[in-house]
DNA sequence: TAGTGGTCTAGACCACAAT
DNA sequence: TTGTGGTCTAGACCACTAC
């Protein structure tokens, strides 16, 4: 039971604890470790890598965290059984598609400062009426229509324009503006598309969409985004991964 | 900045850093503490509860990871802005049915055992063909039919009973069963309802559906359940609450 | 009985933000 | 400069599992 290599670098700025969840998940993801597989036990990690016992245990709940590997007192770590694959925790659609390999592109319906609709002033918790940036956008995937996306964002943070929004999803912009997300509550539904959604997206009226909508803070804690999307439920599915800790 | 009242109780079997973060989960959502407010620092917390920074920080992550709270560097932590929704994590339909209040009864449609369709087999991490038990249930809402749920589980694990599952959610059943759910995988779609899943859910044919399909592992890593799930979407949607480490 | 992960302690140094 | 959270160490005891 050598298990696969793994080098840290005392001299990198990443922390050793991630370096070593990293490589895991890394050799997990070539099959190097395979489903079923035992991974040393943390004193022997620890010896190993020549890294005290608490640094080898964050880098493998880590990977707990991540549904990667499952642990169980008193037998040992053991590699999830069946594929891997991957959540999505906090990426935007717009980072979804580049790593999928597919082709995003953007057309901005509608930039605008409006007073902000009641139910969003609830979510981001700022005033009602209080002037904030109204967004709504036609998501393609390799030219085709895939969502129509509408968000809310206080005018406090970043100013956002047409050219930035065309190339960039959103997230891309609020992070290059220093803004960093830290967290959002999603909530996943279905209904039928209305007619002017079916004619963007190339769908028939009444065609099945799921919907999300999802608010996100910062670092600060302090709501940056309100977000309700749409899209086409033939072309798109959102994936989540639940790891109990 | 003196805080919640927090107590801790050393001959509990209830690890400390566990009974600090429920204790000051509850103040949240009690409101005791408001949205934006601040926590004492993690050396102020230590020497006030008696612990070591160590097991504060403990505590305090898990609220972090939980969506409750956010901390940075150099400033401190603080309660997350805006109401507290709670994410679903790994229950089932059942269990929330009956948190939000409403009365879930089931009727089972099918109890069999099948060999495996190769789709969940490749799920579930067993041979085709193998024979696994497959389920099919309606569940109904204070009344209200919800959802038709299709699940296979391998049979050598628990043997499911017609009686049993008329009374219990299959998680339920599975971990009175010894079973312990660690972690899935789940991904969430839409379509329009069949002939078939109208009538029984009183919907009109093609009517939108929101569909999870799910593959639940335990303890050993071992694949223990897989679920193909549709919901009516007028009466039922899903939350997730995501947060960076 | 031996080995595993789960919990806990008491320190240390650092990067970062606020002042 | 002060205080914060982020990282890391070197121990300790325990509950649980497998043998």
């Amino acid at each position: 039971m050598s298990g696969p290599e793994i080098a840290v670098d005392r001299s990198s700025p990443v922390p050793l604890y991630f370096q070593v969840a990293e490589q895991f998940a890394a050799a997990i993801q070539r099959g190097d470790l395979a489903p079923g597989d035992r991974l040393d036990s943390e004193l022997r990690l620890a010896d190993q890598l020549g890294l005290s016992r608490p640094t080898v245990r964050h880098a493998i709940q880590h990977l707990v965290d991540k549904g990667l590997i499952v642990r169980r007192r008193g037998v040992g770590t053991h590699v999830v059984r069946g594929e891997v694959r991957r959540s999505v925790e906090l990426t935007s659609l717009h980072d979804d598609l580049l790593r999928a390999g597919q082709r995003p592109s953007t057309s901005v319906l509608e930039l605008a400062t409006v007073p902000c609709p009641p139910e969003v002033a609830a979510a981001l918790g700022v005033p009602a009426d209080s002037e904030v940036q109204h967004l709504r956008r036609l998501r393609f995937a390799d030219g085709e229509p895939l969502a129509v996306m509408e968000n809310w964002l206080p005018i406090d943070r970043v100013r956002l324009t047409i050219d930035a929004l065309q190339g960039n999803g959103l997230y891309g912009i609020l992070r290059a503006g220093g803004i960093r997300i830290r967290g959002a509550q999603q909530r996943i539904g279905a209904r039928a598309a209305t007619g002017a959604e079916a004619q963007m997206l190339g769908e028939r009226r009444g065609a099945p969409m799921l919907t999300m909508t999802r608010t996100a803070y910062d670092d600060q804690g302090h709501y940056v985004e309100h977000g309700a999307h749409i899209y086409r439920a033939t072309r798109y599915s959102l994936e989540v991964t639940v790891a109990e800790r």
